[in-house]
DNA sequence: TATGCCGGGTG
DNA sequence: CACCCGGCATA
């Protein structure tokens, strides 16, 4: 089984000999993507495959190594979890305002119907200040399990409660994982809703969330972050000399139990 | 910079 | 379990 997947997938540039085309461009390699494409989410656990999505001609010499594929599968020792294969992908924009599902296939249209409906401008104004970006993202649906319309009326399975819509709004969170992606290999979104039913959204890019100004003068929204809250602790109140009067989970560096939010 | 504390240790 | 601490997010 996983044999398979890693067969599948082992078109990787890892090449043990030392390449003879000098302007090899897999051969910058894996501990640079390693190293790059951890993006600052809040889990820790990337896996990448190499869905070789839609870039058909990837110049990875017909080798095949026994010996670099055993080497393989120490070196990303993470469950290869076997992904769907692309099969027919659509682009489309889906709305991220809170309770708000709409999808629609043009981002001219999704623009407007932001603009419109939750931001409130002047419908007969095609006017757009860009801010529109930040509540639509631009996401792939897997048009197999889905048919059309995927609106409101969800037919869907019983086990799958559609997920409550509270997304941690699409600014601050992926920062531009999507970019590193050198011709082949993906950056994936870990096991946030993908594990359960293969059916809809594949994954998110939110690579337009910085869009030249403001990110910070956004109407403050849900605040993605827990905010932390500023009570004073056990660590505040006594100082670091009497650290002995402080709550044992401060004295283990824990959440404070004496003085909790 | 200091504080709060999660995740991951050790005994 | 109790206990400790690296390291990170946040103020």
């Amino acid at each position: 089984m996983a044999a398979t997947v890693l067969t599948s997938l082992s078109t990787s540039p890892m090449v043990l000999q030392p390449s003879s085309a000098p302007t090899e461009p897999a051969a910058r390699g894996w501990k640079e993507v390693l190293s790059a494409s951890y993006s600052s989410s809040t889990s820790g656990n990337w896996s990448w495959d190499n869905s070789d999505q839609s870039v058909p001609s990837t110049p990875s010499p017909p080798l095949s190594n026994e010996n670099s594929k055993n080497f393989l599968t120490h070196f990303m020792f993470d469950d290869p979890i076997p992904r769907k294969r692309k099969n027919s992908m659509k682009v489309m924009f889906k709305c991220l305002w809170k309770n708000c599902e709409k999808v629609l296939s043009t981002s001219s249209g999704i623009q407007r119907h932001i603009r419109t409906v939750h931001l409130g401008r002047n419908s007969d104004s095609d006017y757009s200040d860009g801010e529109e970006d930040f509540y639509y993202s631009e996401i792939e649906v897997n048009m197999d399990s889905l048919t059309e319309g995927l609106s409101s009326l969800t037919p869907t399975s019983p086990t799958t409660v559609a997920p409550p819509p509270v997304f941690p709004s699409p600014l601050f969170d992926v920062p531009h994982s999507a970019h590193i992606n050198v011709n082949g290999s993906q950056s994936h979104a870990p096991t946030l809703l993908s594990q359960s039913a293969p059916s809809t959204l594949c994954h998110i890019r939110t690579d337009h969330a910085y869009q030249g100004l403001n990110v910070l003068t956004l109407p403050s929204y849900p605040s993605p972050r827990k905010p932390r809250g500023d009570a004073k602790k056990c660590r505040k109140v006594y100082g670091m000399e009497k650290k002995d009067m402080w709550c044992t989970a401060c004295r283990w560096k824990k959440a404070c139990q004496r003085f909790t939010d």
